[in-house]
RNA sequence: GCGAAAGUGGCGGAAUUGGUAUACGCGCUAGACUUAGGAUCUAGUCCCGAGAGAUCGGGUUGGGGGUUCGAGUCCCCCCUUUCGCACCA
């Protein structure tokens, strides 16, 4: 009988030596090489740490091992997005105050990472709900509003009932919370902003500079900023001195603007409609259009509704009188709110004008077509996009569809003082207040006098009063706060009032890795120094689903910072890596889902860590698949990852039944070499899945040596040691266990990563494939050295080959060396 | 609709640059040791056909075509799945 090892006693022993040790502990100002590797901060929720979320952390952690020793000690520090909405409700609903509630959770997960196993540079720990880091957040708003970049303005805005909060538009997905799920209304508030749009550019053009980054995540934020190319023209309004100025791409078109259509929000339509007959009517229908919710307005197959001003504007390009219309399809926040309607060169314009029987102008025609002026709508089949060329408006006639033609058109438009050339994006400025207590004060005072003023560096922190009602009631809490609320203004002592208003969470975590680097210090937000030697962040490891929020936020903080000369660089995170969800079958709904709490499919750690360690459950999730692609969890293939480390764990029990000399001493000495190539050549590129398979053949030809006695004890000592080695970053309980029975007496977390030398791997003689005509016939053995002539002789020797040559001729062989010789008769 | 990734045994998956498809693990089958085994060990396990047998022949990486001495890998068309974007003018 086999008794596995004690899991329990070896981690709890070697989890305890390694926080005595402050294993991860850097010296950043005497560190040589820097190296900073970083997963993104947890948020500190009441919920346990399920085996998905460990995914994350055990690849961290066994990168970092892997690292380490390279001889690369990384900066692999940890702290907590601790402010948030969570802990509020927590607060609500069972009367815990926030603070108490973050501070027991991180409390746990804390303890959760020690049982993983898992080394962070404790010593650099923060937390966003502190007035020590908070104060930075409060610091940087204030340069930021000096600077013009951080400024509040009325706005209408996202708001999600449920959170009770505004929300930036990024945090709105589907139009709806993205936390929540709750449809999105809009309101008209006052609200402040960052001013992330002056950076749309840089953030843009930055993604080129990022090969570290996973394509997707470009493509996202690419398509997020949403850059277009195109111009302004200006529709002067029959009888009224007012302009509409729309933006397009398509400035070509202009000739074939058959109408104008403005977003029913457009701040002219009021005026536009003022005389009309039926102005009742269009104002309610304005209001109706107004309160839809977004996602019905812009989801998908949305019916297109419009209404005439009975108005006209004049087309610059034509002269001619066209309509003005207002229609739900043109959206208020994006170019001007306002768009020419070209229904022969666009979908959109071509349905909304079949709708509304309204005309169409050709500006391109295909080949044979000649112009007809304006024709109803019903005529066209479908928009002509990007072909034909132009007739009937001089001076473009017969030029043909493409960037060029735009430029020229863009360039007469110019010359004639109808338009310019214009960019327009899809981002907008970030919305940062947020109606709710757990999250950093904003810095300023509401001053009859003088407006709203900022609170002076020397009052800093704004700190968040303890003594707070969590009552649930519609408001901020704070605002009942007497004592927060009512202050005196900073410039002239008269009684004023305290915005209630906190920040963003995501203000919070897009900057702080580089709070890690000098956590305590109370003078600054960081030691540029340091962050000049330590920062960008080279290898940064989290979730797919930051791919825009935080990880944008993060990218235009940075620019925020390097142009007030705090950092030399622009992108806070060099390399970037999303590993996949985890998933498992749910029973609520009967499908294999990301595992979550909610869908009810989660795996403890806990019961599992105490059934077969934590080791276990680290081995298992690294082999489980690539890091990188979503993975199926599945509670049997678990107990291979226990057995593999029972087997391990038995062949150091056995080592001493090997003979003194063994006949086969170069195999398993091959196998030692072999596997340390494969498993660096893995490791680089964090294949832990194949790199523990690599594992689990090295164990196996141990366990076969040591069974049939053909390897010497020098010999099995030394691949045995290069198997904890190797090992070590998957699955450092256990060998550090046995590294230790086996004498060494620095850890093995200090030694140093194995070297494979080639000439061990390669062998004197190799067998070839021999091919004939493509297909496998034969195998034969050759000296490794073997030239290409003589490889030919042995291959055609062989009398499988030519069984199957059938006395044709040999046209060619081709020879890949090492591998195989592949014979290709004449036809 | 647009963009991206993917599709390989019963299952998870492997296969740097085109070069022995199915490594490794799970599951399953048989056997050994056992009072017992969800313990451990050994052997087998892509499909079809022939053979008592070791073996031998043929086929196989979603489907179809192409390039090549040679294609899971490259090119074209199609199907399916997942993800992202989606009236952005």
């Amino acid at each position: 009988m086999t008794t596995p090892y004690d899991h329990k006693a070896l981690e709890a022993k070697w989890q305890d030596r390694w926080e005595k040790q402050r294993a991860a502990e850097v010296d950043l100002r005497h560190a040589e090489r820097k190296l900073y590797m970083l997963m993104m901060f947890p948020y500190p929720s009441g919920d346990r740490l399920h085996v998905g979320h460990g995914r994350n952390y055990i690849l961290g952690d066994a990168l970092y091992r892997y690292l380490r020793m390279q001889g690369r000690k990384a900066l692999n520090p940890m702290g907590w997005d601790a402010f948030g909405l969570p802990a509020e409700n927590a607060a609500i609903q069972r009367g815990v105050h926030p603070k108490l509630w973050t501070a027991g959770n991180i409390k746990v997960m804390k303890e959760q990472f020690r049982r993983w196993g898992i080394l962070y540079d404790w010593s650099k720990e923060s937390a966003s709900y502190t007035p020590e880091y908070y104060r930075w957040n409060q610091w940087l708003f204030l340069r930021m509003l000096e600077g013009g970049i951080a400024y509040k303005k009325a706005a209408p805005v996202n708001w999600c009932p449920s959170c009770r909060t505004v929300l930036a538009n990024e945090q709105v997905v589907d139009g709806a919370c993205e936390r929540c799920g709750t449809a999105v209304v809009q309101k008209n508030l006052s609200q402040w902003f960052f001013r992330i749009t002056d950076f749309a550019d840089r953030l843009l053009s930055g993604l080129d500079g990022l090969p570290g980054w996973p394509e997707k995540v470009k493509v996202m934020q690419r398509n997020w900023i949403g850059r277009s190319e195109g111009a302004e023209i200006d529709f002067p309004v029959e009888g009224a001195s007012e302009t509409i100025t729309v933006f397009t791409t398509r400035p070509d078109t202009v000739h074939g603007a058959t109408f104008l259509v403005l977003a029913p929000e457009h701040p002219l339509a009021a005026q536009l409609i003022a005389d009309h007959p039926e102005r009742a009517d269009l104002e309610a229908w304005i209001e109706t259009i107004r309160n839809t919710p977004r996602i019905e307005r812009e989801g998908e197959g949305t019916a297109k509704d419009g209404r005439s001003t009975g108005r006209f504007a004049v087309n610059p390009a034509t002269g001619e009188r066209i309509p003005i219309w207002l229609a739900n399809y043109v959206l208020p926040d994006y170019g001007t709110g306002s768009i020419m309607a070209v229904p022969a060169h666009d979908e959109r314009d071509l349905e909304f004008a079949r709708q509304e029987g309204l005309p169409v102008r050709l500006v391109y025609h295909p080949e044979g077509v000649e112009p007809s002026g304006e024709i109803p709508a019903a005529d066209l089949a479908e928009p002509i996009l990007h072909e034909g060329t132009i007739k009937n408006a001089p001076p473009f006639d017969g030029v043909p569809a493409g960037p060029e033609t735009i430029r020229r058109f863009v360039a007469w438009l110019e010359e004639n003082g109808h338009g310019r050339a214009k960019v327009s994006y899809r981002l907008r400025d970030w919305l940062i207040s947020r109606q709710r207590y757990w999250g950093t004060p904003i810095p300023i005072v509401y001053c009859p006098e003088h407006g709203a003023v900022p609170v002076p560096d020397d009052q800093l922190p704004v700190v968040l009063p303890d003594e707070v009602e969590f009552t649930g009631r519609e408001g901020n809490p704070l605002g009942r706060v007497a004592a927060f609320v009512e202050t005196k203004c900073p410039r002239c002592g008269a009684p004023a009032r305290r915005e209630t208003d906190t920040m963003d969470t995501f203000v919070d975590s897009s900057w702080y890795y580089l709070r890690y680097l000098s956590p305590r210090d109370a003078t600054r937000i960081f030691d540029p120094a340091l962050a000049a030697k330590w920062a960008p962040v080279d290898q940064y490891i989290g979730g797919i689903e930051h791919a825009i929020l935080h990880l944008l936020y993060s990218r235009f903080v940075c620019r925020v910072l390097h142009d007030f000369g705090l950092v030399p660089f622009e992108e806070p995170f060099t390399n970037l890596f999303n590993q996949g969800m985890i998933t498992r079958f749910s029973d609520k709904s009967g499908r294999i889902e990301k595992m979550s709490k909610s869908r009810g499919n989660t795996v403890s750690p806990d019961e599992l860590i105490e059934e077969m360690g934590a080791d276990t459950e680290r081995v298992y999730t690294l082999f489980i698949g690539p890091p990188d692609k979503e993975a199926e969890w599945s509670d049997e293939a678990v107990s291979g990852a226990y057995r593999f480390l029972n087997r391990v764990w038995r062949i150091g029990e056995r080592l001493d039944e090997a003979p003194p000399i063994g006949p086969a001493d170069e195999e398993l000495e091959r196998a030692r070499h072999a596997a340390i190539q494969r498993v660096s050549q893995c490791l680089e590129r964090l294949a832990f899945n194949t790199a523990v398979a690599a594992l689990m053949e090295l164990t196996n030809a141990l366990t076969r040596a040591l069974e049939e006695k053909t390897a010497s004890r020098l010999r099995l000592e030394e691949a045995f040691d290069t198997l904890l080695q190797l090992l070590h970053p998957m699955a450092p309980h256990l060998t550090e266990e046995l590294w230790e029975r086996r004498g060494h007496v620095e850890s093995l977390l200090e030694s140093t990563w194995p070297d494979y030398d080639e000439a061990k791997i390669r062998r004197d003689r190799v067998t070839l494939v021999v091919q004939v005509d493509g297909k496998l016939r034969d195998r034969i053995e050759v000296a490794a050295d073997a030239d290409e002539r003589e490889v030919r002789a042995a291959a055609l020797a062989s009398e499988k080959a030519q069984e199957h040559m059938a006395g044709r001729e040999l046209a060619k062989a081709v020879v890949v060396p090492g591998r195989l010789i592949n014979l290709v008769t004449r036809r």
